[in-house]
DNA sequence: AAACTAATGGACTGTATGGTCCAGACCTCG
DNA sequence: CGAGGTCTGGACCATACAGTCCATTAGTTT
């Protein structure tokens, strides 16, 4: 999908469907006949497209959430997997962003994937806690929160500042923070 | 400032000069008059508003993050700006990452807010590490880099998921971290 | 090969946008 | 009062965009 590429580096806005059509080497007629909604259905695949690549990135990981190799694994495909991206950042993220106020249907399908992907965070360490590897008074619903939040906060850096460090420096931090959490023994 | 926070709301490719001078009642004429470069120029002083607005909000903690007082005082501020807003999330990290491969020279001047705001972190990190107040070997570089991810990811979710509640949980989080690396005394 | 159907290219259209321009209102000063 | 200059509204222009349409090609069936 060189279309998704295209959306990631310069936003929906401001990639047009000419952009598209000539990046992909086809007509503007194939373009609605595989796209009969327009832009609309378009952004909707490329959504689609870009949620479940960020998703696979991370497995088998995101169900083995609920140890602490589960978690080092994680961190260290989220660093490979957006380390070897051409473009810095998160493109669901910067779709969820962008899409608010401008579709909100797709807006809904991008905030869908954020949800999805929290979730998995927020099972492991539910998980967790139960199992006594946490705290019993920790709560997986503000500690996935804040360990999303840094993953994505880690990831819009990246992209301001270029570099990798930030994402590393985040997640570091992170599951050092989930540590304080566990139930000492 | 209404021409900022439609920009806030919208973004900027999706927010047009007819759209600005709607809501600020004046004429086409008038916008070219005192923002003779257009759109960009336009766009630039909105980059200058909202990064002072932001600081200024977080004023007077940004010089006094080398306490713990300053730092719960920084985290109230926080707080109470971003809650107060009409809109989620905050407007220069999303300015910054929008004009990013749209118009490189107001994505400079976004990004050094970005940088200015990170760089009162690293002196408080800094001059607490200075005065014994962190551990010897902590690093404000990171310390500031996973603070600061937490703070704009806290600020992205809150977009995202339209609460307060994960930049509160994301605050804590970072907060937290901040005193495991304090000097044990 | 003829007849018919599906895929394809790209010219075309209506609209929205950034930006220009000029006619007139409104001051200022003699 | 009136000449000169500035400010203001909004009509206007060129361009770029999403989306439509039709003539032609390619493929399939008999």
């Amino acid at each position: 999908m060189k279309a998704a590429d295209l959306v990631w580096a310069r936003g929906v806005g401001a990639t047009s469907l000419d952009d598209i059509r000539a990046g992909s080497a086809t007509s503007k007629s194939q373009l609605f006949h595989y796209f009969p909604g327009g832009k609309s259905e378009l952004i909707s695949a490329i959504v689609t497209y870009q949620g479940e690549r960020v998703l696979d990135a991370q497995r088998p990981y995101l169900d083995a959430l609920d140890t602490w190799d589960g978690w080092e694994g994680w961190r260290h495909a989220v660093l490979a997997h957006y380390g070897s991206q051409v473009h810095w950042g998160c493109p669901i993220s910067a779709l969820a962003r962008e899409l608010i106020g401008l579709d909100e249907e797709r807006a809904k399908e991008s905030k869908m994937y954020m949800d999805r992907w929290r979730g998995y965070l927020y099972d492991g360490l539910l998980r967790m806690r139960e199992a006594g590897t946490l705290k019993p008074f920790a709560s997986p619903e503000s500690l996935s929160l804040s360990t999303f939040a840094s993953l994505h906060g880690g990831l819009l850096l990246t992209q301001t500042m270029q570099s990798i460090r930030p994402l590393e420096s985040a997640l570091d931090g992170a599951l050092e923070l989930l540590h304080t959490a566990a139930a000492t023994q």
